[in-house]
DNA sequence: ATCTAATGTCTAACAATGATAGATTTCCTG
DNA sequence: CAGGAAATCTATCATTGTTAGACATTAGAT
């Protein structure tokens, strides 16, 4: 042995970064199908052998990608703070004067676009977040909406009382309109919904101004 | 044949009463069963042999007196409506300056007090609802709520603009900040969201009235 | 070019789940 | 007491997530 055989030191050979690509693109793969077929019969339907099968693979294929069922659902979780930041940040280029309404309305509109993604980062069960640290992705979808709100608030002249809590207290609205809606729980069908968020929306953000 | 078979009149006959009662007993007797071990353990936890272990009794048991292990939850879904209607008619009891916190927090204290209930009501896998009709449970709880607040315009000299759409607002925002909560995602732990809801409530409640 | 070791994939099976059919017991009613 | 209905159990099914071990393919060193 011509060197410490304990940690293998990467080798960065010839092909070895295409077998890790090809690595990379089988997990996207993987995570798309899932996605695709939560998509289309909701989530139940997701089975692993439903995922291996659409992309033409035996079941135990998965766990040579993911250590178990669950951790897919959570990296696809992750998936979805990413396109949601991805549209927040799209938003907050928005006048200023609109800007608000454009977060809410980027907000609603990921929800709805992939709502396999937001249930999967919403309250489906067997998806962990509280108990575990709060991911990156997530961090990133807040810090994203916090500059936001706070430059709204900077071109109304005023500031943030408590940034944070501003963040949280907005998110929480947008969540509980887009959660209420999606659940066929607004008289009106969704388009009310949407209409009742934004109506809400600007007196809510208003109260968290000082000064 | 003396009578027709087709429809089994009620024949109120003398202990036929009882077995019914029994039979309604047994019913509560699953659905508690179901609920102890989900709030023990969590959902994930509750299987039909559980329950049935839990009383003594074999896994088909459950069958006798539910078409499902959904058609089980869907009920309890319905108990957790009323046991919120409960504690919210409770709540607007309370003189009319505190009657809105009293709301606010009678919700909050149900969501914290029957997490699996809550769960069972909101976002749990598997648990349809705005695609039927909207149970009865549902639609007293939010009565409940519509009434409370119109009591409330009225102690303030005013009215809401769009009683129906108030509730759905402000029920949307508890729910989002329960919510967000529940699932450990609040920086401040679930005291500061708590604060961070009666906070937000007042002015998303003032909003609501006109003229 | 060839041998060896690692990597990828499959076959076969496991225990646990929700659910059903049919036998069996228990209990009411006539 | 007899007959039937209601309640419960035994045994089994297909499906689920998961794992172990065999097989094949490829990478890297000789």
């Amino acid at each position: 042995m011509t060197t410490k055989p304990g940690l293998a030191q990467p080798k960065p050979s010839a092909s070895r970064a295409r077998r890790e690509r090809e690595r990379q693109q089988m997990r996207a793969r993987l995570l798309e199908a899932a996605r695709d077929i939560a998509a289309e019969e909701g989530w139940n339907a997701v089975t692993i052998r439903r995922i291996a099968h659409k992309l033409e693979y035996t079941p135990p294929i998965l766990y040579q990608y993911f250590s178990s069922k669950e951790s897919l659902f959570v990296e696809l979780m992750l998936v979805g703070f990413s396109e949601l930041t991805a549209r927040l940040e799209a938003a907050a280029e928005a006048p200023a004067p609109q800007r608000l309404a454009a977060m809410a309305e980027a907000y609603w509109a990921f929800a709805f676009a992939s709502p396999e993604l937001y249930q999967a980062m919403n309250g489906m069960d067997g998806v962990p977040f509280g108990t575990a640290e709060t991911p990156p992705e997530a961090k990133t979808a807040f810090r994203t909406f916090r500059i936001a709100l706070q430059s709204i608030a900077e071109a109304r002249g005023a500031e943030l009382g408590d940034p944070g809590g501003a963040v949280d207290t907005v998110w929480a609205f947008l969540h509980g309109c887009v959660s209420l809606a999606m659940a066929g729980r607004v008289k009106g069908g969704t388009e009310r919904a949407r209409a009742l968020m934004l109506n809400g929306l600007e007196p809510l953000f208003a109260a968290q101004l000082s000064s």
